[in-house]
DNA sequence: AATGAATGAGCGTTCATTCAT
DNA sequence: CATGAATGAACGCTCATTCAT
């Protein structure tokens, strides 16, 4: 019973902890600001961890930063399979199925945190990191006319900033709709965007 | 000559101010950091300027942010005499013409501090303005297809995710290209990735 | 309890702010001298107070300075009923009564920071403000007399002087005693002297 | 030549530091102040004055103070010669002698620094320690008298804040008036107050 | 020798962390 | 255990003092 109402202060911080950190990002957080969100005191949170740092990185660990990328790369790969007509009667296309909208969703802030508010955290380089291996990935995918097209136009940079935008619209659909279904369809309409961009950009 | 001296390092400390502020965002730069990056100490910036506030506000200064506003209104809205024929074969498209981009590119710093470093300053809100202008501009331009779009899809909220990261992509490009050469390369193929984006999914 | 100690804390540091600020004045008063006056740390200040300006006007606050103004123009008005023979007589005569005494020796800090230690707060002119008044209304009460003097002696500023320093004395007489009592008694004596002296200088 | 345009800007220094000082006070005091005030640069200062302690008790050296101190001594023990009579018909009465005025005149500022503006600087006691002196002397002047109102008042107090603030009046007085003249009218006015009040108080 | 630009110690203030209750 | 008051390190800014020219 202890020990359960403990886990719940927990909880209610690492909730707090996430909701506060997306929000305001990691320099902008008081401990206070936690407190506050969590309904408990300051000095408390120090009984469930030891710094500031220390909630961080446990309710955004380095190994979810990794999965996610994992999952990127899973997603990524799977392009290979898929054929450019899924885009309109598909829904499986890319990243495009209920199983992964509903793991985005659930973990909204922190995603949203490892990519979008890591100013002093070690997640920094994550979009860029993320946008390498998916550059990576079209490539093999599309060879043919990916070389062909940064062969003529000699424009690697222009895909990674494409791809970092498909990332950074997918963030932001994340951070302003609430539900799987409205998410659902932002993605569409985004990757709809982006797949006749990209299509149209390496004809 | 103490004159040029003096010049030379309000110079200095602006250039430095640019550089730490476009990197580490206003809250995350400290005096200490612009100091060190303009060879000076800390007690003499204020021989130069009054406060923290008062080098921001400066090297970054309202009405620059207004013209870059005025700017986009004027671009934008060009757009309503372009034909989409323009895309493939005419560099006068959109945004691309050697002023504007030579204009960007000599102020890479300051935009992107407006539109992305902008936590604590008064331009927090300057890339939403940004979007919501550009959306408006483009309702008008592509009244037929635009509402039919939104009516189908109920879906504005992607048009302003899409037109959000056209500008996320340009400032990615100023934060990394040097040179207006290469700018402008990246740019085209932006914008042609945007303009078959934005016609497939109006379609 | 926990309020109670809270209470007792501000108190502190209130009764230590009025003891360094009327001993070094506002600019001379760093906050480490109120912290350790008041026994506890520096930081610990700024849960009571946001600032030392809002330590400084909670504790001298600028209605208190009004009603020390009305007080004056109360008690120097009562002059005109009095006739001279009160002095030597009775104690009712001018500033000379039980409930002001009492009055001014509760609030002795806070009237000598008005008057006194003023240096770098809204009431640098506080002093020369009572002065201009009492000398107006000591003016109209002894009219004749007071004129002739003026215009034998034009020696308008010698008024002036001398009213500033009977203020000062009831200062200076506030700075060292301690008790209702002694105050009084003090009073007493300085003001025999002045009735003398301003009589004897308009004879 | 060189010695004498040596001279010649120690002395502005010196009257612009003692000009300057008994405005703003000590701790009011930058060393920017003064060599605005002496119309030479800061680092130039430092060529004639080690520091602003330096600065500070070369134009108002302790040797200064301890003159003044002997000099009141010498006027005040002059009383005991005096006859009250010489009041009203006599110039040479107390400190009313030209050369005397003559004297405090010249060196106002630095009167009015040890006596009035000595916050931060070892002349904090010296108004305190000169009416020390003087009360004594009085003490023995008028001793019958004297001893006769402290033995029935107990209020040797009174006279210690009386005759404070008979130097307070007079530093007020050389703190408004430039000229010999003024001074020497306003010295009369309040003089006479004065004997007028001490007499009547110790009758 | 003169200038005024440069330095850095110190104060006011904030906030992560500790501790008395 | 929980609380929130207390602490102190660190940042923005000022100004006495030093130094390059």
């Amino acid at each position: 019973m202890v020990q359960y109402k403990k886990e719940k202060i927990k909880e209610n911080i690492d909730q707090a902890a996430l909701t506060v950190f997306a929000k305001k990002g990691y320099r902008g957080t008081k401990i206070s600001d936690i407190a506050k969100e969590a309904g408990i005191s300051v000095g408390n949170i120090y009984r469930y961890y030891k710094s500031k740092d220390d909630i961080f990185y446990t309710v955004v660990p380095e190994n979810f930063a990794e999965s996610i990328r994992s999952l990127l790369v899973e997603k990524v790969s799977a392009i290979k399979e898929k054929k450019f007509e899924f885009i309109e009667d598909n829904n499986e296309f890319w990243l495009l199925n209920n199983e992964f909208i509903r793991f985005i969703v659930k973990n909204r802030e922190r995603i949203l945190i490892i990519f979008h508010n890591n100013k002093g955290t070690k997640y920094e380089n994550a979009k860029e990191e993320a946008v390498y291996f998916i550059v990576r990935t079209v490539k093999n995918c599309y060879r043919v006319q990916y070389d062909q097209f940064v062969d003529v136009n000699k424009d690697d940079f222009a895909m990674k900033i494409i791809y970092e935008n498909l990332i950074h619209m997918t963030l932001r659909i994340l951070e302003e709709a609430k539900t799987v279904e409205e998410v659902m369809k932002h993605l569409k309409s985004i990757n709809v965007y982006h797949m006749f961009g990209i299509t149209g950009l390496l004809k």
